[in-house]
DNA sequence: TTCGGAACTGCAACGTGTTTCTATTATGAC
DNA sequence: GTCATAATAGAAACACGTTGCAGTTCCGAA
């Protein structure tokens, strides 16, 4: 078995690429309909238009699948968002407020959110590599946030910063968790992080 | 579908009992050896001396067998400690100290950890009882090494302490992740978790 | 243009969680 | 002790992730 997924650097023909994109499209779209158990591996190679075999080419397994694909919205995410710096007077109202936008985002979509978290949770070492990429950007959009107006593109952050960044994102996963499994509600949910955000960021 | 398992107040035979404590240890048994692939529900069947169709009456799917295996393990932890006040002279030394040792003791059983680890992140709504119980321990324990001496038996605690408990319970459910994924090495996990406590606790 | 290998398709098969069904056994009311 | 009911055993069947394979198509090098 493969251990990583293809990403679209290593693609070389554009079909390839599309063959990608298409895949990944129909994770999103089946994952939107009906959560986690809705992303059937038939089913996306069908929605795809491609073979079962390939799927499993380009991705390796299904956690594979729904942690890429999550990564490629945080992707988008960022990329609409820009290099707008975050609004706010300080870096609590700033973290506040991206992490608002972010779980309002995944509020939105109960279904998707579901998957991709699960997906997320459940990962053990042979997705490493996705996870790893999908930290990065949550480790990014804080540490712009707590920098705000004085964030630099690719500055090293201070020791502290990491480290209140990480306490924010495991927070976030975890109330995400408590989210998707129904034993919180969106309210719930958005006091917690912002309880937490006050607590570390003072 | 069944929703809920049998707990042990629900069983009113002995022999019904005993089938429950037979099924959880043949659970940590395989989990100990292989972890949460290796808890199949017909090697548990099998090794608790029960038909399949029982198991599945007992507990209506492998996740909620494996976060019931968890509410009892750390209930027998719980028990084993007792009473006896944490030691430490701040909040943040007797809540290192706890996490320490309770850190030290799934890492001495990686395999058992993860079984019982992936089960609890990967469960969805269904579980939330079983997911409830264990919640409710690991705030429990966690408010007595905050308040250490002061603590008493079934004192609200006030709602900062709930929310110091809340983030540190969620930062040590993902430092375990990130540590049976792989993903960080033990001293990385115990080292996160630390820094976390400072953070929040000061 | 041709050729060789990689990529893709379609399909069958396997493993394990889960469901279902029938026959058998234990339990509690009378 | 007898009977009704619930619980259990045993085994087959289903669903879906995953793997394997034979045949076909695509693509870059010569």
């Amino acid at each position: 078995m493969t251990t990583n997924s293809l990403t679209a650097e290593d693609l070389g023909s554009a079909a390839q690429r599309d063959r990608r994109r298409r895949i990944l499209d129909a994770t999103i779209a089946l994952a939107s309909k009906g959560g986690f158990d809705a992303v059937q591996m038939r089913a996306v190679a069908e929605q795809a238009d491609v073979a079962l075999g390939t799927l499993y080419r380009y991705f390796p397994s299904k956690i594979h699948l729904l942690v890429s694909a999550l990564a490629r919205q945080f992707e988008d995410t960022q990329t609409m968002v820009g290099r707008r710096p975050v609004p706010g007077d300080t870096p609590s109202e700033r973290v506040i407020y991206v992490l608002r936008r972010a779980t309002r985002g995944m509020q939105g979509d109960a279904n998707l959110t579901e998957a991709l978290t699960r997906a997320f949770m459940f990962a053990d070492a042979t997705v490493a590599t996705e996870i790893h990429v999908v930290g990065m950007q949550m480790t990014s959009m804080l540490n712009r946030a707590i920098k705000g107006e004085a964030y630099v593109e690719g500055e090293q952050p201070s020791d502290q910063d990491v480290a209140i960044a990480r306490v924010i994102s495991d927070v976030w996963l975890s109330a995400l968790v408590s989210w998707v499994t129904g034993r919180a509600t969106a309210e719930e949910t958005a006091e917690h992080i912002e309880t937490a955000v006050g607590l570390v960021l003072r």
